[in-house]
DNA sequence: TGACAATAGGTGTTGCAACACTCATATTAC
DNA sequence: GTAATATGAGTGTTGCAACACCTATTGTCA
């Protein structure tokens, strides 16, 4: 665009690396939208159901407060007050680790495991739902260009 | 998973289906993240961003606030206050409308048209140094299946 | 025409997220 | 062994988002 443009409506079409994004970015907002009508009612939010699954992969021992943050989706500069709300709900308890005193360990509650191992089901019905238009070979090559999509970063 | 696995850490590999959501949220988020270094430091929110764009491809009769909740990709229940505040940074401007006094269309002030145009360049170089180890037929594809993958909802 | 519903916009409140910063503990260098 | 650095966790503050609710204007229908 040439500098005369810059304060004009003119804009070339959308390349083909935009539409990418545009078009990531509304398909899965309409599948987070639709998650949350599950997990709210539970009290849940994303975050806080894939902490749950992150926790519950982690076993007994549970994860120290910067390994769930690692494994979260999302970057969330503020694992501390996300686990202290989950906290609160009985879903985790945490336990200061003797080793290392500087280290927390978060382990899933009865409650907590047993409501993600609740959620399994429904949020699976839900996302078959959602995608089984798709056949199981579209569905691999998704998550084939999607991982390659953010293999650079 | 039987009654008696709800209180247990067994539960079954992730399906076809959970696969794509986990993938599509993660390369969102990577795309996102990287989008918003661009933007934060010219103060812009990426649904900020969306806005500016959206209100410069309505032109100079600009949208009301309904329209421009719609045209946004994820829900915004709360475009009133978001278009206060870019109102406050002086890249909209609001005037009630005349025809109907229910209605108070936005538009892009000179200088939200000239911030958004500026950016054009930048996004559009950052989306395509993310996205072009990919071939264009695979970015075809993969717009052609998000496309499908929401089609249902 | 006048009551009532529908639509558009705005507001009050609550809770969460992001940033910078501090404190405690452990590791490393000398 | 002590000082300096690194690491892990937590806190204070600010701003935005989501929910419910309210007001103004328009449309509908008896």
């Amino acid at each position: 665009m040439s500098t005369a443009d810059r304060r004009t409506n003119k804009h070339s079409a959308p390349s083909l690396h935009q539409q990418v994004f545009v078009s990531l970015a509304r398909t899965e907002a309409t599948l987070h939208d639709a998650l949350d009508r599950v997990l709210v009612p539970r009290g849940l939010s994303l975050t806080q159901y894939n902490v749950l699954r992150i926790l519950r992969g982690a076993g007994a021992e549970g994860l120290c407060r910067n390994e769930v943050g690692e494994r979260l989706i999302t970057r969330m500069p503020d694992v501390t007050r996300l686990l202290d709300r989950m906290e609160a709900a009985d879903l985790v308890t945490r336990s200061r680790s003797t080793d290392d005193r500087r280290l927390v360990n978060t382990m899933l509650t009865k409650k907590g495991l047993t409501l993600v191992n609740d959620l399994d089901h429904e949020v699976d019905q839900l996302h078959r739902s959602q995608l089984d238009h798709l056949s199981a070979a579209d569905l691999r090559t998704l998550v084939r260009l999607l991982d390659a999509a953010r293999s650079k970063s």
